[in-house]
DNA sequence: CCTGATCTTGACCGGATGGTCAAACCGCAA
DNA sequence: TTGCGGTTTGACCATCCGGTCAAGATCAGG
């Protein structure tokens, strides 16, 4: 069977519901710990029928990495040059952060892949990854060289925009245990990390 | 067999070297991934020796998170209230970093670990992390508020060291695919964060 | 209703994996 | 040499897990 495009209302239901569920699976458990019964299970369906739909749970993975790479890098194309630098860097700071409430799982599963050494991933990252953060890089350093922004690596940027944001999905649980039952941290990590993006880039 | 505290010189060797191939394994395949196989190959021991000195995979795991714990938090520890606060802070990045450049097995470990909700740390977290983070709080909150640094919540800030440091450590992969071959990361993230926090705490 | 294509599943397979055990091995003191 | 802890291992076991298969259920078009 050739399953792309999908054919019928049927599979494209089915593909979306072991995709879903295997999200839910993989970033919580990671590639190696995420077993085909938990996906079956969590997507309702057996596992024989998971592979009908899938030939391999490799390909389950990497489907859903190639998927949501899309997705994950759009913050970053939307920043735009001709926009107000801090603005733009501001809300790019914003729209990741809302990333991680919104949408954790996908965040933990990239998290799991690139700890353990992203064997799934590698060339995405060398390729499509690079070419964006390069890209962006240049115009962030041009922002610099007008003095719009203070003079700052462009790639430790986006780097420190990465790991700020992403931590607070990615480590949800410490964050949690850290702030106690009371707090609310998006929120409270909004408001931080626009005082520190502010204070990085004032010219 | 008890196990506590190894008797003799052999016990010692050998239990310090299945340590050290477990980290190994676990910080690259994360618990579920790793099989005691790999940590008994990587030993150089067989399985059912390695058996014989820890009673089961689950207790070489715990056990290398709790040793590991106590060296991961003694650069917060090192704080000093009675030092000059934008120096300590400065110093704690810096001796975080340098954890992160030379102990990138045990950042990795935690990482895996918190990542898929810390199942064998919970108490941990709860009791001693949050115990020493909330103590550090109330040092940086005085600081803040003798203006000594700028007005910043104090779990943020801290969130944000992790954060910035360990990025470095548990997503070394795609630091290197994205700089490219030629860049010395940990030379230059240290440059970068001391800018930042520089900048971040000037009150 | 009939028929062929699509979809679903219980039963099964082979290999991996955590863990056990009895026997052997080793260094050393009496 | 013998005896005795402490140490090491080959052989083995039960379970788990990814994946297969053949047969049955369901659905759409005529």
């Amino acid at each position: 069977m050739n399953m792309t495009p999908p054919r019928t209302r049927i599979q494209r239901k089915n593909r979306k519901t072991i995709l879903d569920a295997a999200l839910e699976v993989f970033s919580q458990h990671g590639f190696r710990g995420a077993t085909l019964d938990q996906i079956a299970t969590q997507s309702g369906l057996s596992k024989p029928n998971l592979l009908y739909y899938f030939p391999s749970k490799e390909v389950v993975h990497i489907t859903l990495l190639s998927t949501l790479m899309e997705t994950w890098l759009d913050p970053l194309r939307e920043m735009d040059p001709d926009g107000d630098p801090v603005e733009e860097i501001l809300a790019y700071v914003r729209r990741k952060l809302e990333m991680s409430r919104d949408f954790p799982r996908e965040s933990r599963l990239f998290a799991n892949e690139i700890v353990q050494g992203a064997p799934r991933m590698q060339t995405a990252l060398a390729t499509d990854l690079k070419g964006l953060v390069d890209d962006k890089a240049v115009v962030l350093r041009a922002w610099a060289d007008a003095g719009k922004i203070a003079a700052v690596d462009p790639h430790h940027l986006i780097f420190s925009i990465w790991a700020l944001t992403q931590h607070y999905a990615d480590f949800d649980v410490q964050v949690q245990a850290v702030l106690g039952p009371d707090r609310d941290p998006y929120a409270e990590a909004e408001a931080f990390l626009r005082t520190l993006f502010t204070k990085l880039l004032a010219p």
